[in-house]
DNA sequence: TTGCTCCTCACGTCACGTGAGGTGGC
DNA sequence: TTGCTCCTCACGTCACGTGAGGTGGC
């Protein structure tokens, strides 16, 4: 009359292993109905997978199998309510947390990949990459300085730093680090240099006035517009002639720039072993566009 | 000149356990730049915050060590984005997953919630409480039969379902967890029992036409109108009068019953140990709205 | 005898966490 | 001497996974 099902049988039904539905008879999470008494083999009933899957569902969600045991042993509906309560709270911030972890890895992988093209010498503008025949739009390439179109990026302002004489940028970028939290800010995003103006840069470019986090998250804003843009291989704070490269472009172009300097690195030690290799952006903006020139 | 943190400031900064950073540099895959020669302290550079919490993103995400460490070795840019592309496509697939669990655990407590109302006899209509003077609503009662409103419920209809005489509705259960992977049927969502029409229910309560599925996204629906409600307490299959009362309540009120019945488990083995307590409620359409009555 | 399913028991694995016992400079 | 930070080494933990060696019925 009963049925009873093999440990085989109801691993498949369950779509659980055999090896873990032993542990969680070895522990007492959950034990077959019945035992052969001559042989010792477990037999489930097939009511038992109704209770095996809503376990199966907890222990994937990384709930303690003592937890699970708990609101096991002597059940009632109250009991099961506040830990399905839980549960749902639970999972509502582990998915904002996994949405931050993809906002981390993909702004990453933005940047690096508009860094992989600027190293390639294509066209590109913001990242979108154009046949050598598209019209619209400038060189970027690592060697040229050119005026671009961003779109609007947000970021988060760190606290203003300090810079003694002949002290590297690590002080204030450890002071950066320690204040993070406070601040909000999430230390994984990529973070970059801030400069209040084109002559503070010039001054001192190795010493950004702030450090910035790349969150998108973030409570202020680049504005869309047009940027001077330029490029330079080396390690942090190394610039080599990119300020008289910059300077001399504008010049040559009777460019007025304004408002803050960003310095990011599009290349650094989380994709490059070679820090001589790490690839840093140059972003400011423009007054006025220039007027158009042709392209030869 | 150059700045080094020791392993408790590294680990504050990076909000890491020191027992973490121990176990990644003796593992290899993320050491200190420096070590005291005279007591071998673990020296950190501030630089080293940047790839850590990298490392710590991605570990977070479940990689596993030597992956992010093989990731980490010799680094190119394409290297780099060839893991995040994969993590990315990973997360994509673990937040659906989540948003399923959710639903699972979600349809899960609004039935036992449902199920605790009516075993506390309380006026409800859908889920909803209802005070004692609320006049738009009948009775949600145990031991009452009424007639409520129903929003459209979505659920997936498991194969037909074949009875032997004498057979208990065990095989016919087995038979539906076995092709419910086919039929895209995850099990962990509550189960239910299907008659194509009263006159099968009356014939065999205890033997559902078919299983089904009360999964939000499925492909079939009770559609939205008045239905004539009942309970009962007892293991699955075990209706009692409930028939009879069923019936009775429907001749009373010169009701005419249309479509499938409905045989949901509010109450459960996951949230009762006494099988005789189990809580089922039966759902049938009905044709025409009956007479309104007044309640005494 | 062979093949199959089941069993128990012991040990391995992954990513740490936890102490015990010791050092080294103020 | 005391307190503090750091070290190594060994062992524990969680939830299994993986054999080795054995059984029992066709």
């Amino acid at each position: 009359m009963e049925k009873y099902l093999s440990i085989n049988e109801f691993s498949k039904f369950s779509d659980i292993e055999k090896s873990t539905l032993r542990y969680w008879d070895e522990i007492g999470l959950f034990s077959p109905v019945k035992r052969d008494p001559e042989n010792n083999y477990r037999y489930y009933s097939p009511d038992q997978l109704i209770m095996v899957n809503f376990i199966k569902v907890l222990s994937s969600l990384n709930v303690p199998l003592k937890t699970i045991g708990d609101a096991q042993g002597i059940r009632n509906p109250e009991k099961i309510i506040r830990l399905i309560d839980q549960q749902e709270k639970k999972l509502d911030m582990e998915m904002q947390r996994l949405r931050e972890c993809y906002s981390i890895i993909h702004t990453r992988k933005e940047l690096i990949n508009y860094g992989i093209k600027v190293m390639d010498g294509y066209r590109a503008v913001d990242g979108v990459r154009m046949d050598s025949n598209v019209r619209d739009g400038e060189l970027v390439d690592l060697n040229k300085v050119a005026v671009l179109y961003r779109e609007d990026s947000p970021f988060i302002l760190g606290p203003r730093n300090h810079f003694k004489e002949n002290e590297s940028f690590h002080i204030p970028f450890m002071n950066f680090c320690k204040h993070a939290d406070e601040l909000r800010i999430n230390l994984s995003f990529p973070v970059g240099g801030y400069h209040e103006n084109i002559e503070s840069f010039l001054n001192k470019p190795s010493e950004p006035d702030n450090f910035i986090s790349m969150d998108p998250t973030g409570n202020r804003k680049r504005e869309a517009g047009y940027y001077l843009i330029a490029f330079n291989l080396g390690y942090y704070g190394k610039f080599g002639d990119l300020p008289k490269r910059l300077m001399a472009y504008a010049e040559e172009n009777n460019l007025k720039l304004k408002g803050p300097v960003f310095t990011i690195y599009l290349h650094d030690e989380i994709c490059l072993t070679d820090p001589s290799r790490y690839l840093v952006q140059i972003c400011v903006g423009v007054e006025k566009l220039p007027k158009k020139r042709s392209i030869n």
